[in-house]
RNA sequence: GUGGGUGUAGCUCAGUCGGUUAGAGCAUCAGAUUGUGGUUCUGAGGGUCGUGGGUUCGAGACCCAUCACCCACCCCA
Protein backbone atom coordinates (compact mmCIF):
# COMPACT_ATOMS: atom_id res chain seq x y z
CA UNK A 1 0.00 0.00 0.00
CA UNK A 2 1.33 3.56 -0.85
CA UNK A 3 0.90 5.79 1.71
CA UNK A 4 1.13 9.47 2.37
CA UNK A 5 5.07 10.89 3.11
CA UNK A 6 6.06 11.17 6.47
CA UNK A 7 4.27 14.61 8.09
CA UNK A 8 1.90 14.71 5.15
CA UNK A 9 -1.59 14.43 6.04
CA UNK A 10 -5.19 14.50 4.09
CA UNK A 11 -7.69 16.22 5.50
CA UNK A 12 -11.04 14.16 5.04
CA UNK A 13 -14.70 15.17 5.09
CA UNK A 14 -14.85 16.21 9.03
CA UNK A 15 -11.67 17.99 9.77
CA UNK A 16 -12.00 19.97 6.80
CA UNK A 17 -15.22 20.86 7.66
CA UNK A 18 -13.39 22.43 10.85
CA UNK A 19 -10.23 24.07 8.39
CA UNK A 20 -13.22 25.64 5.96
CA UNK A 21 -14.66 27.14 9.20
CA UNK A 22 -11.14 28.31 10.35
CA UNK A 23 -10.56 29.47 7.06
CA UNK A 24 -14.21 31.26 6.15
CA UNK A 25 -14.25 32.87 10.03
CA UNK A 26 -10.35 34.62 9.71
CA UNK A 27 -10.83 35.59 6.08
CA UNK A 28 -13.95 37.24 6.73
CA UNK A 29 -12.59 39.08 9.57
CA UNK A 30 -9.36 39.93 7.46
CA UNK A 31 -11.40 41.80 5.35
CA UNK A 32 -13.44 43.48 7.50
CA UNK A 33 -10.19 44.62 8.71
CA UNK A 34 -9.23 45.63 4.62
CA UNK A 35 -7.25 43.21 3.78
CA UNK A 36 -7.01 41.47 0.17
CA UNK A 37 -6.29 37.72 -0.77
CA UNK A 38 -3.04 37.18 -2.40
CA UNK A 39 -1.83 33.50 -4.09
CA UNK A 40 1.69 33.50 -4.09
CA UNK A 41 3.41 30.01 -5.70
CA UNK A 42 4.70 27.28 -3.48
CA UNK A 43 7.79 26.90 -5.05
CA UNK A 44 10.29 29.96 -4.86
CA UNK A 45 13.71 30.42 -5.61
CA UNK A 46 15.80 29.23 -2.27
CA UNK A 47 17.64 32.45 -2.51
CA UNK A 48 14.55 34.38 -1.49
CA UNK A 49 14.52 32.61 1.75
CA UNK A 50 17.83 32.66 2.71
CA UNK A 51 17.93 36.42 2.26
CA UNK A 52 14.71 36.78 4.35
CA UNK A 53 14.71 34.04 6.63
CA UNK A 54 18.14 34.33 7.10
CA UNK A 55 21.03 31.62 6.76
CA UNK A 56 20.94 31.55 10.55
CA UNK A 57 17.90 30.20 10.87
CA UNK A 58 17.01 26.51 11.63
CA UNK A 59 14.72 27.19 8.92
CA UNK A 60 16.22 27.73 6.39
CA UNK A 61 20.22 25.86 7.47
CA UNK A 62 18.37 22.66 7.86
CA UNK A 63 14.19 22.73 7.06
CA UNK A 64 13.70 23.55 3.57
CA UNK A 65 12.41 20.91 0.84
CA UNK A 66 15.08 22.51 -1.55
CA UNK A 67 16.28 20.83 -5.11
CA UNK A 68 17.64 21.63 -8.33
CA UNK A 69 14.76 21.63 -11.11
CA UNK A 70 15.40 20.43 -14.46
CA UNK A 71 16.19 23.86 -15.68
CA UNK A 72 19.08 24.16 -12.70
CA UNK A 73 17.41 26.13 -10.94
CA UNK A 74 17.78 26.38 -7.12
CA UNK A 75 14.42 26.34 -5.74
CA UNK A 76 12.42 24.97 -2.54
CA UNK A 77 9.19 24.73 -1.34
CA UNK A 78 7.98 27.75 0.56
CA UNK A 79 8.90 27.21 4.41
CA UNK A 80 6.57 29.99 5.62
CA UNK A 81 4.47 32.37 3.67
CA UNK A 82 6.23 36.06 4.51
CA UNK A 83 8.74 36.06 2.02
CA UNK A 84 6.87 34.86 -1.15
CA UNK A 85 4.49 38.05 0.05
CA UNK A 86 7.26 40.48 -0.56
CA UNK A 87 8.71 39.21 -2.86
CA UNK A 88 5.84 39.76 -5.14
CA UNK A 89 5.30 43.37 -3.59
CA UNK A 90 8.96 43.97 -4.69
CA UNK A 91 8.12 42.56 -8.44
CA UNK A 92 5.06 44.02 -8.97
CA UNK A 93 6.50 47.21 -8.15
CA UNK A 94 4.29 48.27 -5.18
CA UNK A 95 6.81 49.53 -3.22
CA UNK A 96 7.34 52.24 -6.11
CA UNK A 97 3.84 53.04 -6.34
CA UNK A 98 3.64 53.78 -2.67
CA UNK A 99 0.27 54.02 -0.46
CA UNK A 100 -0.59 51.10 1.77
CA UNK A 101 -1.04 47.54 0.63
CA UNK A 102 -2.68 44.87 2.60
CA UNK A 103 -2.81 41.10 1.89
CA UNK A 104 -3.91 38.21 3.95
CA UNK A 105 -2.81 34.76 2.49
CA UNK A 106 -3.45 30.92 3.43
CA UNK A 107 -1.63 27.42 2.29
CA UNK A 108 -0.02 24.72 2.72
CA UNK A 109 4.22 25.48 3.80
CA UNK A 110 6.65 23.26 4.58
CA UNK A 111 9.36 21.98 7.05
CA UNK A 112 11.74 19.08 6.67
CA UNK A 113 11.13 18.09 10.67
CA UNK A 114 10.48 15.39 13.01
CA UNK A 115 6.74 15.48 12.79
CA UNK A 116 5.10 15.64 16.44
CA UNK A 117 1.87 17.06 17.92
CA UNK A 118 1.00 20.03 16.50
CA UNK A 119 4.08 20.05 13.93
CA UNK A 120 4.09 18.54 10.94
CA UNK A 121 6.12 18.61 7.31
CA UNK A 122 3.26 20.08 4.87
CA UNK A 123 0.76 22.22 7.79
CA UNK A 124 -0.80 25.62 7.09
CA UNK A 125 -0.99 28.79 7.58
CA UNK A 126 -2.94 31.50 7.80
CA UNK A 127 -1.41 34.76 7.22
CA UNK A 128 -1.17 38.47 6.66
CA UNK A 129 1.13 41.20 5.84
CA UNK A 130 0.75 44.91 5.92
CA UNK A 131 3.12 47.40 3.83
CA UNK A 132 3.23 50.76 4.21
CA UNK A 133 2.23 51.68 7.13
CA UNK A 134 5.13 53.14 10.41
CA UNK A 135 2.68 53.58 12.78
CA UNK A 136 2.40 51.49 15.40
CA UNK A 137 -1.01 51.45 15.04
CA UNK A 138 -0.61 49.28 12.54
CA UNK A 139 1.11 46.35 15.06
CA UNK A 140 -1.48 46.62 17.39
CA UNK A 141 -4.47 45.78 14.62
CA UNK A 142 -2.19 42.73 13.64
CA UNK A 143 -3.11 41.98 17.26
CA UNK A 144 -6.38 42.86 17.52
CA UNK A 145 -6.68 40.99 13.97
CA UNK A 146 -5.93 37.56 15.71
CA UNK A 147 -7.64 38.41 19.34
CA UNK A 148 -10.61 38.55 16.80
CA UNK A 149 -10.43 35.42 14.96
CA UNK A 150 -9.21 33.37 17.91
CA UNK A 151 -12.42 34.76 20.06
CA UNK A 152 -14.57 34.32 16.89
CA UNK A 153 -13.25 30.35 17.31
CA UNK A 154 -13.79 30.11 20.69
CA UNK A 155 -10.04 30.31 21.26
CA UNK A 156 -8.33 30.32 24.57
CA UNK A 157 -4.88 32.00 24.12
CA UNK A 158 -1.96 33.68 26.01
CA UNK A 159 -0.04 36.79 24.42
CA UNK A 160 3.49 37.71 24.67
CA UNK A 161 4.99 40.84 24.02
CA UNK A 162 8.62 42.37 23.37
CA UNK A 163 10.40 44.55 21.18
CA UNK A 164 12.97 43.76 19.53
CA UNK A 165 14.46 46.86 18.63
CA UNK A 166 15.62 48.48 15.14
CA UNK A 167 18.73 49.17 13.22
CA UNK A 168 19.43 52.08 16.32
CA UNK A 169 19.26 50.28 19.42
CA UNK A 170 20.18 46.60 18.25
CA UNK A 171 23.57 46.69 17.29
CA UNK A 172 24.51 48.76 20.52
CA UNK A 173 22.84 46.13 22.26
CA UNK A 174 23.89 42.92 20.61
CA UNK A 175 27.48 43.96 21.24
CA UNK A 176 26.36 44.21 25.04
CA UNK A 177 25.06 40.74 25.23
CA UNK A 178 27.76 39.06 23.32
CA UNK A 179 30.11 40.20 25.75
CA UNK A 180 27.84 39.34 28.63
CA UNK A 181 27.53 35.82 26.92
CA UNK A 182 31.62 35.42 27.11
CA UNK A 183 31.78 36.79 30.60
CA UNK A 184 29.97 33.11 31.12
CA UNK A 185 32.99 31.52 29.99
CA UNK A 186 32.06 27.88 28.98
CA UNK A 187 29.02 27.36 31.50
CA UNK A 188 27.11 27.73 28.65
CA UNK A 189 25.49 25.00 26.65
CA UNK A 190 26.75 24.16 22.74
CA UNK A 191 23.79 25.56 21.36
CA UNK A 192 24.34 28.91 22.78
CA UNK A 193 28.29 29.00 22.07
CA UNK A 194 27.00 28.72 18.55
CA UNK A 195 24.39 31.12 18.83
CA UNK A 196 26.61 33.30 19.88
CA UNK A 197 28.42 34.08 16.68
CA UNK A 198 25.21 33.39 14.31
CA UNK A 199 22.59 34.99 16.03
CA UNK A 200 23.18 36.10 19.28
CA UNK A 201 19.85 37.26 20.86
CA UNK A 202 18.22 33.34 20.56
CA UNK A 203 20.68 32.65 23.39
CA UNK A 204 17.80 34.31 25.48
CA UNK A 205 15.20 31.79 24.90
CA UNK A 206 17.89 28.87 25.59
CA UNK A 207 15.87 25.99 27.06
CA UNK A 208 18.97 24.69 29.08
CA UNK A 209 18.26 25.50 32.59
CA UNK A 210 22.17 25.82 33.56
CA UNK A 211 22.21 28.80 30.43
CA UNK A 212 18.89 30.19 31.82
CA UNK A 213 20.34 30.79 35.47
CA UNK A 214 23.24 32.24 33.89
CA UNK A 215 20.82 34.64 31.59
CA UNK A 216 18.30 36.25 34.65
CA UNK A 217 20.95 38.52 34.42
CA UNK A 218 21.61 39.09 31.02
CA UNK A 219 20.86 42.82 29.76
CA UNK A 220 17.76 43.06 28.63
CA UNK A 221 16.64 44.18 25.25
CA UNK A 222 13.92 45.74 26.74
CA UNK A 223 15.87 48.35 28.59
CA UNK A 224 18.23 48.81 26.02
CA UNK A 225 15.85 50.55 23.29
CA UNK A 226 16.15 53.64 21.65
CA UNK A 227 13.62 56.34 22.30
CA UNK A 228 11.69 56.01 19.26
CA UNK A 229 11.84 52.36 19.71
CA UNK A 230 10.21 52.87 23.58
CA UNK A 231 8.12 55.09 22.78
CA UNK A 232 6.37 52.76 20.23
CA UNK A 233 6.35 49.79 22.36
CA UNK A 234 4.64 51.95 25.61
CA UNK A 235 2.15 53.12 22.79
CA UNK A 236 1.09 49.28 21.81
CA UNK A 237 0.88 48.45 25.34
CA UNK A 238 -1.24 51.58 25.68
CA UNK A 239 -3.99 50.80 23.02
CA UNK A 240 -4.22 46.81 24.09
CA UNK A 241 -4.64 47.81 27.24
CA UNK A 242 -7.20 50.51 26.01
CA UNK A 243 -8.97 47.27 23.85
CA UNK A 244 -8.81 45.38 27.13
CA UNK A 245 -6.37 42.66 25.40
CA UNK A 246 -4.66 40.97 27.71
CA UNK A 247 -0.62 40.22 27.45
CA UNK A 248 2.70 39.67 29.36
CA UNK A 249 6.00 41.26 28.31
CA UNK A 250 8.45 38.26 27.85
CA UNK A 251 11.80 39.50 27.04
CA UNK A 252 12.76 36.36 25.95
CA UNK A 253 10.91 36.03 23.50
CA UNK A 254 12.75 35.74 20.33
CA UNK A 255 11.16 35.40 16.66
CA UNK A 256 12.85 32.69 14.71
CA UNK A 257 13.62 34.19 11.88
CA UNK A 258 15.81 36.73 11.19
CA UNK A 259 13.36 39.33 9.31
CA UNK A 260 11.73 40.85 12.71
CA UNK A 261 12.69 44.03 14.44
CA UNK A 262 10.80 46.25 16.86
CA UNK A 263 7.39 44.86 17.64
CA UNK A 264 7.71 40.73 18.45
CA UNK A 265 4.33 38.76 19.43
CA UNK A 266 3.32 35.55 19.78
CA UNK A 267 0.11 33.91 20.66
CA UNK A 268 0.29 30.99 22.61
CA UNK A 269 -2.65 28.18 23.92
CA UNK A 270 -1.59 25.61 26.84
CA UNK A 271 -3.38 23.24 26.06
CA UNK A 272 -2.22 21.66 22.48
CA UNK A 273 1.40 20.25 24.16
CA UNK A 274 4.70 21.70 23.44
CA UNK A 275 4.38 22.93 20.23
CA UNK A 276 2.07 25.81 21.91
CA UNK A 277 2.46 29.02 19.69
CA UNK A 278 -0.54 29.39 17.93
CA UNK A 279 0.27 32.62 15.89
CA UNK A 280 3.49 34.67 15.98
CA UNK A 281 4.71 37.94 13.84
CA UNK A 282 6.21 40.97 14.64
CA UNK A 283 7.36 44.02 11.98
CA UNK A 284 10.13 44.10 9.37
CA UNK A 285 10.55 47.38 8.08
CA UNK A 286 14.28 46.10 6.69
CA UNK A 287 12.71 42.89 4.96
CA UNK A 288 11.76 44.98 1.40
CA UNK A 289 15.08 46.32 1.14
CA UNK A 290 16.63 43.26 1.85
CA UNK A 291 15.05 41.82 -1.26
CA UNK A 292 15.97 44.71 -3.50
CA UNK A 293 12.95 46.41 -2.80
CA UNK A 294 12.49 50.14 -1.72
CA UNK A 295 12.00 50.93 1.57
CA UNK A 296 9.15 49.98 3.37
CA UNK A 297 7.53 49.36 6.45
CA UNK A 298 6.04 46.32 7.32
CA UNK A 299 4.04 44.17 9.63
CA UNK A 300 2.70 40.19 9.95
CA UNK A 301 1.92 37.57 11.38
CA UNK A 302 0.73 33.79 10.69
CA UNK A 303 -1.22 31.74 12.50
CA UNK A 304 -0.72 27.65 12.71
CA UNK A 305 -3.76 26.08 11.45
CA UNK A 306 -3.91 22.24 12.36
CA UNK A 307 -2.55 23.89 15.98
CA UNK A 308 -6.00 25.68 16.06
CA UNK A 309 -8.29 22.75 14.68
CA UNK A 310 -8.19 20.85 17.71
CA UNK A 311 -9.11 24.02 19.71
CA UNK A 312 -12.17 25.58 17.48
CA UNK A 313 -15.08 25.20 18.63
CA UNK A 314 -17.32 24.23 16.46
CA UNK A 315 -21.39 26.04 15.75
CA UNK A 316 -23.69 22.91 16.44
CA UNK A 317 -24.39 21.77 12.80
CA UNK A 318 -27.96 22.41 11.02
CA UNK A 319 -29.92 19.43 9.31
CA UNK A 320 -30.07 20.85 5.98
CA UNK A 321 -31.66 19.39 2.71
CA UNK A 322 -33.30 16.35 2.12
CA UNK A 323 -32.30 12.74 1.33
CA UNK A 324 -34.43 11.04 -1.40
CA UNK A 325 -34.78 7.08 -1.43
CA UNK A 326 -36.99 4.46 -3.20
CA UNK A 327 -38.63 1.91 -1.59
CA UNK A 328 -39.25 0.20 -4.89
CA UNK A 329 -36.68 -0.06 -7.62
CA UNK A 330 -39.41 0.70 -10.14
CA UNK A 331 -38.91 4.02 -8.90
CA UNK A 332 -35.34 5.86 -8.85
CA UNK A 333 -35.86 7.73 -12.29
CA UNK A 334 -38.61 9.35 -10.51
CA UNK A 335 -36.44 10.30 -7.10
CA UNK A 336 -33.45 11.21 -9.71
CA UNK A 337 -35.66 13.79 -11.18
CA UNK A 338 -37.02 14.80 -7.90
CA UNK A 339 -33.64 15.42 -7.12
CA UNK A 340 -32.78 16.97 -9.70
CA UNK A 341 -35.20 19.73 -8.55
CA UNK A 342 -34.11 19.64 -4.86
CA UNK A 343 -30.52 20.66 -5.90
CA UNK A 344 -31.47 23.46 -7.94
CA UNK A 345 -32.03 25.52 -4.25
CA UNK A 346 -30.53 22.63 -1.55
CA UNK A 347 -28.70 20.03 -0.93
CA UNK A 348 -29.89 16.81 -1.89
CA UNK A 349 -28.59 13.00 -1.70
CA UNK A 350 -30.23 10.08 -3.02
CA UNK A 351 -29.77 6.65 -2.24
CA UNK A 352 -29.75 3.71 -5.14
CA UNK A 353 -31.13 0.95 -3.35
CA UNK A 354 -34.37 0.27 -2.52
CA UNK A 355 -34.82 -0.25 1.39
CA UNK A 356 -37.35 -0.21 3.89
CA UNK A 357 -38.69 3.29 5.17
CA UNK A 358 -36.81 2.56 8.81
CA UNK A 359 -33.76 1.95 6.75
CA UNK A 360 -34.25 5.33 4.66
CA UNK A 361 -35.13 7.20 7.33
CA UNK A 362 -32.28 6.31 9.62
CA UNK A 363 -29.82 7.17 6.06
CA UNK A 364 -31.44 10.34 6.55
CA UNK A 365 -30.25 11.16 9.87
CA UNK A 366 -27.11 9.67 8.76
CA UNK A 367 -27.13 12.55 6.47
CA UNK A 368 -27.85 14.97 8.58
CA UNK A 369 -30.66 16.42 6.39
CA UNK A 370 -33.54 17.64 7.30
CA UNK A 371 -36.55 16.26 5.09
CA UNK A 372 -36.62 12.11 3.89
CA UNK A 373 -38.35 12.01 0.54
CA UNK A 374 -39.33 8.64 -0.67
CA UNK A 375 -41.49 7.21 -3.75
CA UNK A 376 -42.74 3.84 -3.13
CA UNK A 377 -45.42 1.75 -4.71
CA UNK A 378 -48.31 4.16 -3.39
CA UNK A 379 -46.39 7.37 -4.32
CA UNK A 380 -45.99 5.78 -8.14
CA UNK A 381 -49.29 5.00 -8.83
CA UNK A 382 -50.28 8.44 -7.29
CA UNK A 383 -47.55 10.28 -8.92
CA UNK A 384 -46.44 12.04 -6.23
CA UNK A 385 -43.61 12.11 -3.27
CA UNK A 386 -44.14 11.36 0.29
CA UNK A 387 -42.08 13.93 2.35
CA UNK A 388 -41.32 13.90 6.42
CA UNK A 389 -39.47 16.69 8.26
CA UNK A 390 -37.24 15.44 10.43
CA UNK A 391 -37.89 17.99 13.24
CA UNK A 392 -41.23 18.97 13.04
CA UNK A 393 -41.99 15.41 12.59
CA UNK A 394 -44.98 16.44 10.14
CA UNK A 395 -45.69 13.77 6.72
CA UNK A 396 -47.10 14.99 3.67
CA UNK A 397 -47.46 13.39 0.03
CA UNK A 398 -46.78 15.99 -2.74
CA UNK A 399 -47.60 15.37 -6.20
CA UNK A 400 -44.50 15.19 -8.28
CA UNK A 401 -45.80 18.25 -10.52
CA UNK A 402 -45.65 20.39 -7.44
CA UNK A 403 -42.29 19.83 -5.97
CA UNK A 404 -39.81 22.26 -6.08
CA UNK A 405 -41.65 23.21 -8.84
C1' G B 1 19.18 15.28 14.11
C1' U B 2 18.55 12.91 19.62
C1' G B 3 15.62 10.06 23.25
C1' G B 4 11.18 7.25 24.75
C1' G B 5 6.44 4.81 23.51
C1' U B 6 2.86 2.28 20.23
C1' G B 7 1.36 -0.75 15.75
C1' U B 8 -4.44 -6.75 16.47
C1' A B 9 -11.68 -5.67 12.51
C1' G B 10 -13.73 0.82 9.57
C1' C B 11 -12.85 3.13 14.97
C1' U B 12 -11.36 2.34 20.42
C1' C B 13 -8.99 -1.54 22.49
C1' A B 14 -8.59 -6.91 25.18
C1' G B 15 -5.64 -11.15 24.06
C1' U B 16 -2.75 -14.60 30.72
C1' C B 17 3.35 -18.53 30.96
C1' G B 18 4.54 -19.07 23.61
C1' G B 19 -0.32 -23.83 22.72
C1' U B 20 -6.23 -25.87 19.28
C1' U B 21 -10.88 -22.22 15.20
C1' A B 22 -7.79 -14.39 17.33
C1' G B 23 -12.15 -11.59 20.95
C1' A B 24 -15.31 -7.26 22.91
C1' G B 25 -17.63 -2.46 22.46
C1' C B 26 -18.86 1.16 18.82
C1' A B 27 -19.84 1.52 13.58
C1' U B 28 -22.02 -1.13 9.11
C1' C B 29 -25.93 -4.34 7.07
C1' A B 30 -30.29 -7.38 8.05
C1' G B 31 -34.45 -8.99 11.05
C1' A B 32 -38.06 -8.32 15.57
C1' U B 33 -45.96 -10.24 11.89
C1' U B 34 -46.56 -6.52 6.18
C1' G B 35 -44.41 1.66 4.86
C1' U B 36 -42.21 5.61 10.20
C1' G B 37 -35.79 7.75 12.26
C1' G B 38 -32.10 9.86 15.77
C1' U B 39 -34.22 3.93 21.59
C1' U B 40 -34.01 -1.58 22.73
C1' C B 41 -33.31 -6.79 21.41
C1' U B 42 -31.42 -10.68 17.95
C1' G B 43 -28.28 -11.99 14.08
C1' A B 44 -24.67 -11.39 10.10
C1' G B 45 -20.47 -9.66 7.44
C1' G B 46 -15.69 -7.83 8.33
C1' G B 47 -8.53 -9.74 10.22
C1' U B 48 -2.17 -11.64 5.71
C1' C B 49 -2.20 -9.49 14.09
C1' G B 50 2.26 -2.78 10.17
C1' U B 51 6.13 -5.20 6.84
C1' G B 52 10.43 -8.61 6.24
C1' G B 53 13.53 -12.03 8.50
C1' G B 54 14.82 -15.21 12.82
C1' U B 55 14.16 -18.53 17.37
C1' U B 56 10.66 -22.76 18.32
C1' C B 57 7.34 -28.98 17.52
C1' G B 58 4.29 -24.45 17.73
C1' A B 59 4.68 -16.98 17.45
C1' G B 60 -0.42 -11.92 17.74
C1' A B 61 3.01 -12.76 21.98
C1' C B 62 10.11 -13.73 22.13
C1' C B 63 14.65 -11.60 19.08
C1' C B 64 16.60 -8.51 14.87
C1' A B 65 15.66 -5.18 10.97
C1' U B 66 12.42 -1.85 8.62
C1' C B 67 8.24 1.46 7.95
C1' A B 68 4.52 4.40 10.09
C1' C B 69 2.27 6.91 14.01
C1' C B 70 2.50 9.17 18.97
C1' C B 71 5.25 12.02 22.88
C1' A B 72 9.38 14.90 24.33
C1' C B 73 14.15 17.49 23.06
C1' C B 74 15.38 20.82 19.22
C1' C B 75 12.77 24.34 16.25
C1' C B 76 8.50 27.03 15.27
C1' A B 77 2.82 28.41 13.24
Amino acid sequence: MIQSLRGMNDILADDYERFEYFLTTASTIAKRYGFHYIETPLLEETALFKRSVGESSDIVGKEMYQFTDKGENDVCLRPEGTAGVVRAFVQHKLDKKGGIHRFYYHGPMFRYERPQKGRLREFHQFGVESFGVASVYEDALMIMMIADILKALGIGYRLKLNSLGDQHCMPAYREKLVSFIESCGDAICGDCVRRKSTNPIRVLDCKNETCQSLYVNAPKLIDNLCGECQNDFDTLKQILDNHAIAYEIDTNLVRGLDYYSKTAFEFVSDNIGSQSAIAGGGRYDRLIEFLDGKPTPAVGFALGIERLMELIVMPEAQREGYYLGTLDPEAIQSVLLAAEKVRRSTKGVVEYEPRSLKAHLKGADRVNARYCAVIGENELTQNSIWVKDLVEKTESLIPLSDFFA
